[in-house]
DNA sequence: GCCACGGTTCGGCCGGCGCCGAAGTACCGG
DNA sequence: CCGGTACTTCGGCGCCGGCCGAACCGTGGC
């Protein structure tokens, strides 16, 4: 039994507009718009949840800015990136953590690149202690938050992923945690999300959302350097982690070697 | 707190062998393999789990043998397929249930495509009812599966995925499912598995796939036509679903219209 | 041994698209 | 208004790769 009232599962038949109805969808058409090394780069730079210029992407993906601008209306068509113009500058972000799903499902099968440079071999290390998947904690920092949440029966399987418990609301709500703001988000609530440097399940959704969002605002944890993707846990966060989630530092250390 | 002894989270540190270190990886390699109609079309009907020969492929994607062959030399290099060869035969099949998890992320963001026919429309409609995906039960009555374990507490969320309880051990056995083995299995045990139909969770991993498998070796779920993709619930397997889970067949009925 | 059949390899055709420079448009600051 | 910056659109080049027919290899049937 969950902790919320009522049964777990939607017993409505699946709603009756046509958008949930089964249809026949073009899976090759997004794939060809991955399938592209400079998209692929550019998408992958956005995977960290950040809004980023035009000009930037294209410096990031190695092409002329008129390239990447015909990228970039690709990917808006083919619904992967969303654009919001401001001023002068055009900033792009991925269109929905669906996407971001997508592209961590097909990174966890693609073929492993040789790690090249020595500083990108200790950037990448970094990465794996603790950074963000497009909006919430993802890293070992990530895995160790999420495993604790389940150990300490704060969220329960349930509904399409999980279920906030009224101990686990305490909890979170005693951290700052905006619990209520989650629970109004129009997107999924909580559910997990495959962690492809971890290969390990950690915490998506509104409620993943509001605790990295937490976590950031205190100061707990900081972007790590300017890639914005890393994170690195501050003393105090060392402090919070421990005392009101028991996790020790050894958690989310970063990998030895 | 989980049923089973130990921490749900695994403490080590992520493994020491280099194949667990985060690496660069090219996801636009693999992007660009699915791509392409005819690969994608070869990949969508290799999605059921079934092993299927080269000229079958063929005929499936709309191209000549020639033409076949060589996208399907390419999809074997990329790792995305294995195939095994049978007197004359070379039958071929998805390398790896991630492979399969994959292609529906990116059939969750693909644009939809209308159905063309009255034949095909009917032929999706019954696959939204039941269906199998890769080796575990899928579609509406793989969502009322997984939902009423979760409604048991016979699967809770851990570990990687979910653990299964006790009395979730003793409600699966009760069954016939052959839990032990599943356990004993080198594949992730249980784990959420997002349907790209329902758009809900339903149950993969080891534990999915040997309750499928008694599913369909008791007779309460058959094979719908020749496609092998759909399932039909039995006059038996109504009574076992309702009996042994207290699932009504509305959960699991084909959708209106 | 021969043929039929499934599958692969090879050669050559051709369309699509990724690329850039240059020109065009929108926005901002002075 | 004018110049600079950010971005997009256009035209044209070149190559990658998807396609097929034909030839080639291995298996199985007779």
């Amino acid at each position: 039994m969950t902790a919320s009232p009522g049964p777990a599962y939607d017993t409505r038949p699946v709603a009756a507009d046509g958008a949930e109805r089964p249809v026949e969808v073009d899976t090759a058409a997004v794939a060809r718009l991955i399938g592209e090394p400079a998209r692929a780069a550019m998408l992958d730079a956005l995977l960290a949840g950040r809004a980023l210029a035009a000009g930037e992407l294209a410096r990031i993906a190695g092409v002329s800015p008129a390239t990447a601008s015909e990228h970039l209306s690709r990917l808006r068509e083919g619904g992967l990136i969303e654009v919001v113009a401001q001023g002068r500058h055009r900033y792009h972000r991925l269109a929905s953590p669906d996407v971001g799903h997508a592209l961590e499902a097909l990174a966890l099968i693609s073929p492993p690149r040789p790690v090249r440079t020595l500083r990108q071999s200790r950037a990448n290390r970094a990465l794996a202690s603790g950074r963000t998947c497009y909006d919430h904690l993802a890293g070992r920092i990530g895995v160790a938050v999420h495993d604790t949440l389940v150990e300490r029966d704060a969220i329960r399987a349930g509904g399409d992923g999980y279920l906030l418990t009224d101990p686990g609301a305490d909890l979170l709500a005693g951290l700052g945690v905006d619990v209520a703001g989650a629970r109004g988000a129009r997107r999924s609530f909580a559910r997990p999300c495959l962690d492809f440097t971890e290969r390990r399940t950690h915490l998506a959704g509104a409620l993943g959302a509001a605790i990295c969002d937490r976590f950031l605002s205190q100061g707990w944890l900081v972007r790590r350097g300017t890639g914005q993707r890393g994170l690195r846990v501050t003393d105090g966060g060392r402090r919070v982690l421990a005392d009101s989630l028991g996790i020790p530092a050894e958690r989310y250390a970063a990998p030895a070697e």
